[in-house]
DNA sequence: AAATCCGGCAACCGCGGAGAT
DNA sequence: AATCTCCGCGGTTGCCGGATT
């Protein structure tokens, strides 16, 4: 049907964000929440497709965001969660707050895979090296209905799942936490995280599923580290009172701390 | 110290789904 | 029902920094 570009190529910036393309459309975001994306860079005053800003901010600049490496509970959760789900990333981080998809899916394939290789087990199909190799010398295409879909149906309970596809011992015991699992597998929904992140910010230090959640300080202290600019240089004359009284608190704190 | 290699991660690309018309 | 538009997802690419030679 010859689907148009999402934007207009022409003029339109690529490559790495500059600090100064990240204020504009973090300004713009708390001004004005999420609207249409296609809207944004034009509104924003980016040289960006919508497309580019949605990934920017949905991966890097949202104040939700966990920032650093997965723990070891978070990571186990990943390969259990792979286990059912595929490579369905969006739908893993929905169940681990303040990570993306794409940080997930970056983690996984530089960290996890290797992991679990080396454990001797397929981060595919979560079976045993060996076993795999023995079902392909047989031509058993029974793994066929390991994939993505079958693990849409729930019906097999978290403990269930786990005691039959994996070798490994940590993920067994992680398996074993009910309390965990159980949340995460009530229903098809994910908790807390799925539905779609707006401007409410947790008050901070809150959890989920056992995991500590970063509160909006914590986020904003490490944006603005990383991004070396202060409040004052976010140019957020449109910031509303609270917002900015949250980010000054914030400033102040860093400075105490440092 | 310089060159090369390699791993990690941010960002891009293209496709499919869903909603609107 | 067909078409259009937008959004979100998953795969892939390419850059950057650290490790190694």
């Amino acid at each position: 049907m010859g689907r148009q570009p999402c934007c207009d190529k022409l003029g339109v910036k690529k490559g790495p964000w500059t600090a100064e393309e990240d204020k504009k459309l973090i300004n713009f975001i708390l001004t004005n929440g999420q609207c249409c994306w296609r809207a944004v860079p034009k509104l924003a005053g980016l040289r960006r497709c919508g497309k580019s800003c949605r990934l920017r901010w949905t991966n890097y600049l949202r104040p939700d965001l966990k920032r650093g490496l997965l723990s070891e509970a978070e990571e186990q959760l990943v390969i259990d969660l792979h286990s059912r789900l595929g490579n369905r990333w969006s739908k893993i981080a929905a169940r681990l707050p303040g990570r993306t998809d794409n940080e997930i899916k970056n983690h996984w394939n530089t960290h996890i895979k290797k992991k679990l290789i080396k454990m001797g087990i397929d981060p595919v199909t979560h079976e045993p090296l060996n076993k795999e190799a023995k079902a392909a010398e047989n031509h058993i295409s029974e793994t066929d209905g390991v994939g993505a879909d079958s693990l849409e149906d729930n019906s097999s309970t978290p403990t269930e799942n786990c005691s039959s596809s994996v070798g490994s011992n940590s993920l067994a015991k992680f398996c074993n936490d009910e309390s965990l699992l159980s949340s995460l597998w009530m229903n098809d929904e994910p908790p807390l995280i799925d539905a779609s992140w707006d401007i409410n910010i947790p008050a901070g230090g809150e959890t989920c599923n056992g995991i500590s959640l970063p509160s909006w300080e914590e986020n904003c202290a490490w944006l603005l580290e990383c991004q070396d600019f202060g409040i004052n240089d976010f140019g957020l004359d449109c910031l509303n009172d609270i917002e900015l009284n949250t980010m000054n608190t914030l400033e102040m704190g860093d400075k105490t701390v440092a």
